[in-house]
RNA sequence: GCCCCGAUAGCUCAGCUGGAUAGAGCGUCCCCCUCCUAAGGGGAAGGUCAGAGGUUCGAAUCCUCUUCGGGGCGCCA
């Protein structure tokens, strides 16, 4: 509707051109949905942005452009109203309509094809698979996998990918934790390093490593330790504590053995990740591992590429990336004095190897404590030539964990968080998957455990998936009352749908294609679950106030109609969001 | 110190990218099941849109400054 009218006024904009009466360029013209019923269903602010460059009054110009209005059959009437407002009012005819087409689309109603085909990553979550997965880790599993499916929905080719961090520090970090319980399973007795992981899941990796391996890594306690530098709580530093456990992993398991308890690691969590995130109703098309970019010579290709470009400097023994020159704040080391590269090596590498596989755009959904990140991504993409415009990086701010009324501490190291998976099993996936998206990326989320894992009705989507309930359980009634039901009769009586309420179900239910698709160009999956708290209102409200198993056939079958759209159009909203729909509650 | 995000009803948040009288949920207070699920509906109260300037026909929305929160500023990942 929106853009018939879009069409209408431009046709009008054009006569008034072609006669001389304006000579200006046209801006967009913007089409609003109106707050107020008595302003008609649509506005249109177009003269007053016109007035400016015509210089002439608004309403003036609003009157010389509704005369050169094109007939509309589904426009009832056309007003002016305040500064120069174009108000228009549909025929009851035009929003009559929107039953059969919800009817006819079904799933694919608030389809579009404005992504015309291009070809998106939506990067997200990529967690480092050195635990399981915390609820800070959901809100960006529910938000971009959300993000995702809006994008396909919109007629763009999705390409949804995780980034395994399964090389770095961190990851030596968790084979060596793992490595220390396996030698306490095996008897040995130790002191855990205090920057080790401590989690529950580390022992539980090292006594399936001792049943699969009996006691091949074993080693004693003694030569693990000796002439290792003192721990933190000793008197020493924590951080070259752990460094020499590492190396001391190293050199008694041999590479070969090292490599194999690091994957046993690996492996164990990140199945663990993946189960958890299907589970969650999050599905990837990718798994690309960080390894694989370094041991494919990605990050040397990249490196070079700086080099060869002139981006890349040598100072005190290591390597710099001249990110200044792109409006980063300061230069950024590519390989340290000792040789590793650094993380932000293997992402330039990973972020090019982005682009080189053709995506025409690139979205990463990261926390919003790696926003300082984003300049010197952007400035590697610009060096190596690529058009870093291409890359989105949606900021997702953190939740805060509420529980008694206190905040939560989170750490993953030391192993006092909530899992990801806890939530879930308390709260239900629907009511994470919705609580999570239900705010928009940028704002702080409050997350009120307590809350959200009671199984109350202050739970927002009990209240739309009762809505589709009900609907549901008014087709089961309807045998038993001894009626029936036929969507040929109900669709050519839909001019019988004239009450406020109905009026209303039908205005709601034909935003629903805009709503998808500002949600989608925008990222905005919260103004879904805003439209659909809307349309459930005006259905519970209908609901209320009038009966759909009535005698009159034509009325009854003109009202299952327009709710079985309802249901039609809940449904989907619920599908994008990762919602179920159930048929009864 | 510099950078990012935020500040709207008692609480948690929307506000269609500059539009007409600023809206929901929860909480509080009234009311509605002889009726398709009351996990529902109707109504009331509740606001200096953090503050001060500016831009214009028009500002919660854009610009500047100030105040207050959260986060980030490593040859960590």
């Amino acid at each position: 509707m929106k853009h018939h009218l879009q069409e209408i006024i431009s046709t009008a904009l054009s006569t008034l051109r072609a006669d001389g009466t304006l000579d200006c360029e046209l801006p967009d013209i913007q089409i609003e949905r109106t707050r107020d019923r008595s302003h008609g269903d649509f506005a249109c602010n177009i003269a007053m942005m016109l007035a400016k460059f015509a210089k002439r009054k608004p309403r003036d110009l609003a009157e010389q452009i509704v005369a050169a209005l094109p007939q509309s059959d589904s426009v009832a009437k056309v007003e002016i109203a305040g500064p120069g407002f174009i108000n228009f009012s549909m025929a009851p005819s035009a929003f009559q309509a929107v039953v059969e087409q919800v009817l006819e689309a079904g799933e694919a109603y608030g389809r579009s094809t404005i992504g015309a085909g291009k070809r998106v990553q939506v990067e997200f979550v990529s967690a480092n698979p050195t635990g399981p997965l915390h609820v800070g880790h959901g809100r960006g599993a529910a938000y971009g996998a959300t993000v995702a499916d809006l994008l396909a929905v919109a007629g763009f080719q999705v390409h949804r990918e995780y980034y395994v961090n399964d090389a770095g520090r961190q990851m030596d970090i968790l084979a060596t934790s793992v490595w220390l319980r396996y030698l306490d399973v095996c008897g040995e007795k130790l002191e855990f390093p205090s920057n080790g992981y401590k989690g529950d899941y580390v022992w539980d990796i090292a006594k399936s490593l001792q049943q699969d391996a009996g006691e091949t890594y074993r080693h004693s306690a003694t030569d693990v330790f000796t002439d290792i530098p003192a721990d933190e709580p000793a008197g020493g530093d924590k951080e070259l504590h752990i460094d020499a456990l590492i190396a001391r992993a190293r050199e008694l398991l041999g590479a070969d053995d090292y490599r194999k308890v690091f994957d046993k690691g690996l492996n164990v969590i990140l199945a663990d990740i993946r189960e958890d995130l299907e589970e969650f109703g999050v599905a990837y098309e990718e798994w690309y591992s960080e390894r694989s970019l370094m041991e494919s010579g990605a990050v040397d290709k990249a490196i070079e590429r700086l080099q060869t470009s002139g981006h890349v400097y040598e100072e005190k023994g290591a390597l710099w990336f001249r990110s200044t020159d792109f409006g980063d704040e300061k230069d950024r080391v590519v390989v340290r004095d000792n040789g590793q590269k650094t993380y932000f090596a293997s992402d330039i590498a990973y972020h090019m190897e982005k682009i080189e596989r053709g995506f025409e755009r690139v979205i990463d959904v990261w926390g919003a404590d790696h926003h300082g990140y984003v300049p010197r991504v952007k400035a590697a993409l610009q060096a190596l030539g690529d058009d870093p415009s291409k890359l989105d990086v949606l900021l997702v701010q953190f939740a805060i964990l509420y529980r008694s009324g206190e905040k939560v501490q989170m750490s993953t190291r030391s192993g006092s968080f909530v899992t990801l998976r806890e939530l879930r099993e308390e709260v239900g996936n629907d009511a994470a998957r919705f609580f999570y998206v239900m705010r928009k990326c940028e704002q702080h989320m409050d997350f009120d455990l307590d809350l959200a894992k009671s199984q109350s009705n202050d739970n927002p989507v009990y209240y739309l998936q009762y809505a589709h309930a009900r609907v549901c359980s008014v087709m089961r009634q309807l045998e038993e009352k001894g009626f029936s039901y036929e969507q040929a009769v109900g669709l050519k009586q839909v001019d019988k749908l004239t009450e406020s309420h109905e009026q209303a179900l039908l205005v709601s239910l034909s935003r629903y294609p805009e709503v998808v698709e500002a949600a989608a160009l925008e990222h905005e999956p919260h103004v879904v679950a805003y439209y659909l708290r809307e349309l459930a209102n005006d259905f519970h409200t209908y609901y209320n106030a009038h009966q759909f198993l009535v005698e009159e056939s034509s009325l009854r079958n003109s009202r299952l109609a327009l709710i079985l759209a309802v249901r039609q159009v809940l449904a989907n909203g619920l599908g994008l969001l990762g919602v179920s729909a159930p048929e009864s509650m």
